[in-house]
DNA sequence: TACGAGATCCTATCCGTTAGTGTTACGGTC
DNA sequence: GACCGTAACACTAACGGATAGGATCTCGTA
């Protein structure tokens, strides 16, 4: 049995890729993302660059690190929130949080560098629907919204937008707070659940 | 003064680009996207891969040649609808021609190539983002439409949401159904012009 | 200690894409 | 009809991201 791994092994793992990540957003930041290469990064991280690849799948990879937990969060938006808690201000509070997280003043280098690479843009694009099916997945999933599929699929990429509408707004709370009322309205409208 | 070109170039460049299309199609239908290289395609169509860049930006383009209309289609929906004629039905039917293009039998081979490969949904996602931003150009300059900018984009994007949702529906028509009551009504929230 | 496995490395290569540089053939002009 | 500018195209070579194959090392455990 491979059970128990108990340790080492894996914090070298772990130290080596963080140490990859942190190398990569170094050299893109100082000298910008087009003009670093990925034998650039291995070469300066000091690791091969099959290596690099095995922990990241792409190059553009090496910029969404922490994306994981935008994933999960959102999701848990919806399956952790209060019992009979409404959705829609739940996934509000949550899209807030995460585009001040994205326009807080440390992270704004990062996307400004990955609005001005087409690659990135591309890249966070399929980042974002990939999360949209899984908020979608999330909410049909909720015994408390009897919605058809179709309709948890639009109110999730309709969140998505609102996340990546306000993310790039010149102002976005407020932009928020032009968008959830449409969003709220749309999921009123979409059939409220069959007892009122 | 090189106004009115008169023909035969113009003729011959444009064949050259019909031959380059046809032919990766021809090759990707038959062998799949991923197992046509670029080289495959140029040599089959007998012309130099540089020219074959000249005509088409990438491989992925090879794949999207008539969507030059779409985006013209949907703005000129808004843009053309007649006078006073309500924003919403006229999107929603435009978008349910486009999906039915899209879902027609002819059609459907390249979609279910387009769906397999990762490379080629990527290129769609970027793709419709950019129909999005047009279409949020062509509302927010509709003079009948009074909306907020950070509105016209939301619009758009429920709108090319509502189109590419339907697209991938077991029902594509019934999807829309259920998805424009929920962009009518978001419609309606985001505060109706001043003078109703 | 010795072994199995996972992590890393090295080499070579594929593939999309572009730069650099000619060459042809068309179109407008005298 | 000869002439020149230029658009279209070709050839070669390369760049940069990504992968395959196989060797090597390092750790965990028996």
């Amino acid at each position: 049995m491979t059970v128990q791994q108990s340790g080492r092994r894996e914090r070298k793992k772990a130290a080596t890729r963080q140490k990859i990540a942190d190398t990569a957003l170094r050299l893109f930041l100082e000298r910008g993302y087009d003009a670093v290469g990925i034998r650039d990064v291995a070469a300066e991280a000091d690791v091969a660059v099959t290596t690099l690849f095995s922990h990241f799948a792409s190059k553009e990879a090496l910029v969404f690190e922490q994306d994981e937990d935008f994933e999960h969060r959102l999701t848990r938006a919806v399956t952790d929130r209060a019992p009979h808690e409404p959705l829609i201000p739940a996934l509000r509070r949550e899209v807030l949080a995460l585009v001040r997280h994205c326009t807080a003043d440390s992270a704004a280098p990062i996307w400004r560098m990955i609005d001005a690479s087409p690659a990135l843009r591309k890249y966070d694009e399929s980042v974002r629907l990939r999360h949209a099916e899984s908020l979608a997945t999330a909410i049909a999933a909720d015994p408390d919204l009897t919605r058809s599929e179709t309709v948890a699929r639009t109110l999730a990429r309709f969140v998505i937008d609102a996340y990546s509408l306000s993310r790039e707004a010149p102002d976005p709370e407020a932009a928020l707070d032009e968008i959830f009322p449409m969003i709220e309205a749309a999921w009123q409208a979409a059939g409220p659940p069959p007892r009122t």
